[in-house]
DNA sequence: CGTATCCCAATTATTTGGGATACGGTGCGATAAT
């Protein structure tokens, strides 16, 4: 088979990018993958491919509704038919039909949580499906083991299609995440290509702030310089919202925000403005990012450090995907740590909490979700925090689906509160190695890869504030200097990245 | 940790301020039967 014909025939192309080929090569030939792209280098080619050579159903797993809508979409406007999403946004007489003409689809997208259905899956079993895909693969290990455990459930199923190829792919995963994955998903024979983590274009700038409210201004400033359109991440929706009226108010038109609390219509509308250049600024959550597919990004300021270095890698790649240079701007303060420290603890139950909702839960039956609610938010427990417990209740087979065991709770109580503590414990270390990296005093860039188990080969110009960014030579030194004797900061910053028309 | 909110006392005000308290991110699907 003459791959690069195909991939001129399906999808238009004449090349493929970087570790396209030999990824669907591999799945072609029936091998499992493990794949590890740097972000914004096509990972969906690598599964759509393989779905259309095929002649059974391509079953791909994917973390958003929003992504699956989007990636149908985009198939069916360049022609490609025979394609479905499943999920809660399709009508059930659309299910209905999908599930009904499985035969005639190549490309089947579906949320986790779709394939415990058991009719879902009863329905499935009844078709040939050629590949086992599961996009954006590290949600197995961080979302997994939180608010979405049936992503640490698919083994099962991939077992009960007939064990077909299966591939993982993630932009980024730690040695420890993708050890992780290939147990999940019990890959066999695995072949794993993975590409470094690093994007050389991006400059890694960091600043210690005193305070929250001052960085507001400062935000302000670097705004003003820095040519967008940009990115602004925040802890807190409270914060993401105001901080965008106040840099309206400040006279920037184009600044809008978003985050999981608003609807979904409006969540759609400012992504989409953002993606026409309507908008060049959007104050966010980490709700943000995931398929967004904006070539010229060309800054990520982070408000407030994430809660871990992977996260800080996912959202710093959203800049700069037309190869142009761009720049990760880390804004922090002392009192951010302990902040993230409380946001870790809360979906962690005390031992109060722990005792009165086993208690509930012991005496076994079956229990809708409603019923389950009822029992753990008297205590003040959150969803993700019952999550949480609930899958380790799930891991020791005190329930499966909606059918619970009866079981002594003083029996129960130690294991399950010593496998809380280990988990909370694992979060406080990615924490710690996250403030780690901002306190320390090295290349920046050369830690991130070292986080990643990579060596880092070598020193882009613009490297990192360690490195010395500032050193660099200004195109525009007039610009530089004026700005300089009234704002220290812009000192702080490579003058690529400075505002041409700005006095 | 910072902040927003609520309540109550102060001393005689429809206000002010102190103390206590709660809260902070990421998202699928839910029911019935086919």
């Amino acid at each position: 088979m003459d791959l690069h014909k195909e991939l001129k025939h399906w999808f238009g192309y004449s090349e493929f990018r970087m570790g396209q080929k030999d990824i669907i090569e591999s799945l072609l030939k029936g091998q499992d993958v493990l794949a590890m792209l740097p972000t914004g280098t096509g990972k969906s080619i690598c599964y759509q491919l393989p779905g259309f050579l095929s002649n059974g159903l391509t079953i791909v797993v994917s973390p958003l509704l929003s992504l699956m809508q989007d990636q149908v979409q985009e198939l069916k406007s360049n022609g490609l038919k025979q394609i479905a999403a499943l999920n809660s946004m399709v009508s059930n007489e659309e299910r209905q039909f999908v599930l009904n003409h499985l035969h005639d689809y190549r490309l089947l997208y579906l949320s986790p949580e779709m394939l415990q259905s058991e009719y879902v899956l009863s329905k499935l079993k009844q078709t040939k499906v050629s590949f086992f895909i599961v996009d954006e693969a590290h949600c197995i290990s961080h979302w997994g083991k939180s608010f979405r455990t049936d992503y640490r459930k698919l083994a099962p199923v991939r077992r009960a299609l007939a064990n077909p190829p299966c591939l993982a792919i993630t932009a980024t995963a730690t040695e420890v995440v993708r050890d992780d994955i290939r147990e999940q998903l019990q890959l066999n024979n695995v072949q794993s290509y993975i590409y470094s983590v690093d994007r050389p274009t991006i400059a890694l700038d960091i600043k210690e702030t005193s305070s929250n409210s001052t960085k507001l201004k400062e935000l302000n400033e670097y705004v003003r310089s820095l040519e967008g359109p940009g990115l602004i991440y925040f802890q807190t929706r409270k914060w993401a919202e105001a901080a965008s009226s106040y840099l309206q108010q400040q006279g920037h038109a184009n600044v809008s925000y978003y985050h999981g609390g608003m609807v979904h219509e409006d969540r759609l509308l400012i992504q989409q403005q953002f993606m026409k250049d309507q908008l060049d600024l959007i104050c966010c959550t980490s709700a943000f990012g995931m398929g967004v597919n904006k070539s010229n990004i060309r800054y990520v300021i982070h408000f407030q450090p994430p809660l871990d270095l992977e996260s800080f890698l996912q959202e710093i790649g959203r800049a700069g995907r037309d190869g142009e240079n761009s720049l990760s701007l880390l804004l922090y303060s002392a009192e951010d740590r302990q902040m993230a420290k409380t946001m870790i603890k809360k979906d962690l139950l005390d031992k109060s909490q722990l005792i009165h909702i086993l208690s509930a839960l012991s005496t076994g039956g079956k229990l809708t979700y409603a019923e389950e609610k009822l029992i753990y938010l008297p205590v003040n427990c959150s969803d993700t925090a019952y999550s949480v417990l609930r899958y380790q209740l799930e891991m020791e087979n005190y329930v499966i689906r909606d059918q619970w065991q009866s079981f002594d709770v003083q029996t129960v109580y130690p294991k399950i509160e010593k496998a809380l503590t280990e988990y909370g414990q694992v979060l406080e270390q990615r924490l710690n190695k996250i403030w780690e990296w901002i306190e320390s005093n090295s290349c920046k860039r050369q830690q991130i890869l070292r986080y990643f188990d990579e060596i880092m080969q070598s020193r882009p110009d613009a490297c990192c504030s360690y490195c010395g960014l500032d050193r660099l030579e200004l195109t525009n030194s007039k610009v530089h200097n004026q700005q300089a004797s009234s704002f220290e900061w812009v000192d702080h910053l490579n003058y690529v990245f400075l505002k041409g028309h700005q006095q």
